[in-house]
DNA sequence: CTTTGCTGTTTATGCCGTAAACAAGGTATT
DNA sequence: AATACCTTGTTTACGGCATAAACAGCAAAG
């Protein structure tokens, strides 16, 4: 069934969105093979993860595994899907967070995502861009997006922030995965190869901002690269959130506001005719606490 | 000579920083298998890149070229040191970008690393964290970093801003270079591949901020995504910057200023006595500048 | 009872990096 | 001049990888 396939994209959404397993019989199944190749890649990365060891790990040979998944790339798209449902299982009802401003919630998603890649380094490592998500990537994006609801800005900027964040963290994440492996395979901490490295640093003596730096202590204690970064990129939204704020308030006066200042519905008009601020109680409750926090 | 050293990071080091080679002679050379390897991975991206290829594209064997480079990942190296030169040959002498204020010149070398990845998509594939920096490296951070130099910035923000600043365009040009991969090996646009996934479109319905953020046109004319990154990252940056000039404005007035403003070198007193407020007409004149084109 | 389809296995192909032994030529030493 | 050595390139071989293709066992359906 699954043999063969391993061109057809259409075959990958099947795969990705069919329903859940039906009664768990013995001998293989999708859900296993994902399972073992999950385990696996978590303990010896994306690189060390083989269709061989996968099988292996099972108890078959190497080819029965295409009776279920077409091939290498997508039993990735399977796995990279099956843990993003560990984000939204933990998570609140209500949207994302729920409460707090949309800097909380968005530092939030960030952290929720930096340490899903800290339980699962390999997902830092997925390269591509044709991976189809399923259902859990498909929620956690709507989750994501869902943070800046309310915000003034156009939905093309909402998307870039989420997409901008989302690659922050991954190239976070990708860094600190690299970094432990190198480790872990060589057995030498980072700190004391690039110390070793005598030979190279008898040559830096030329280069005068690298000489100042290094005189005036600048790496002794690294910043966070993680929370600085975070701390750079939220401010940078901020900056960007405030501009759009401004040029609503601008023309708030004259024309009326004719979507919900909290999600951005389209107010229809209300069965009083009197004219409606927010298109729910719901938002207005979220829009109150979050005054009410501010002050 | 290079055999049988490939887990030997100082003969990595020999490598990257020995001299120019000496007269060319026929036959192999590292200058002539690293800039064969340059071509064939601009052409293939790094995962295309084998030793078998290189070596069939200047006429030798596989191993032929063991005997002038350790193996694939020093390879790499060289090959990434070699086009970092490109910028540096192409800049300014006084420093980076010489004039302008500190964020004209981040955001001229954030172009700089942008357009070299355009020229070698392979470049952001390199991956791990060990990578042994050769001279043209070490000269191209030296220079990004003196792109700071004058800030108020802590010499450790300085670095964890051009690190994460690195890492930025990094993971755009990794984005951009996959997607043009995916085309051309495929044949099929970005935009097509994903506009015929029907079967996918079909299940979204669901999820209520992605659908949202569409019907408003979300995803008709997305941002610029390199573009909309560096200015938030620069806005984010830039607040950095003003918090650490309000803490030093504010106890300017009871503690003389005992550096440069615009470059941070320490003053020694002038030989008239006189308080120095700058270190030298260069940088007078730099600031004289920048205040009027502030104004 | 036979046909069909699902599941797992066997076998084989063609990539990859590189270790090890070897061959040939130039250079230095005796 | 004869010898040893060093540098360069080749041959051969190994173990790893993904996966195509043909095949075998079994169960349900006709």
């Amino acid at each position: 069934m699954a043999q063969g396939r391993a061109g057809d994209p259409d075959h990958g959404v099947e795969l990705l969105w069919r329903e859940a397993e039906r009664e768990p019989r013995p001998g293989l199944s999708l859900r296993r093979i994902v399972r073992a190749a999950i385990e696996l890649a978590d303990a010896e990365g994306l690189e060390g993860l083989s269709m061989r060891k996968v099988a292996d790990r099972l108890g078959f040979t190497t080819m029965s595994l295409y009776r279920h998944v077409p091939g290498r790339d997508q039993l990735v798209d399977l796995m990279r899907d099956e843990v993003l449902g560990e984000v939204l299982a933990g998570a609140p009802e209500e949207g994302p967070g729920a409460g707090g401003s949309w800097r909380e919630r968005l530092a939030e998603v960030a952290r929720q995502g930096w340490e899903l890649r800290g339980r699962h380094p390999w997902l830092a490592e997925v390269r591509g861009s044709r991976h189809l998500p399923g259902p859990n990537a498909v929620a956690h994006y709507d989750y994501m997006l869902g943070t800046l609801t309310g915000t003034a800005l156009r939905p093309s900027e909402v998307i870039a922030v989420i997409d901008l964040l989302g690659r922050f963290v991954d190239a976070e994440a990708l860094l600190l995965a690299e970094t432990r492996r190198e480790e872990r395979r060589s057995g030498v901490s980072e700190q004391d190869w690039w110390g070793a490295r005598d030979s190279l640093y008898e040559r830096l003596g030329r280069y005068p901002t690298l000489t100042r730096l290094w005189e005036t202590g600048g790496w002794d204690r690294p910043e966070d690269s993680f929370a600085f970064g975070l701390r750079r990129l939220l401010d940078g939204v901020e900056v960007l959130v405030r501009e759009r704020e401004n040029e609503r308030d601008e023309t708030r006066d004259e024309t009326r506001p004719e979507s919900c200042p909290e999600c951005g519905t389209l107010l229809d008009a209300a069965p009083s005719g009197r004219p409606r601020v927010y298109c729910s109680r719901a938002c207005r409750q979220r829009a109150y606490r979050r005054r009410r926090a501010d002050a």
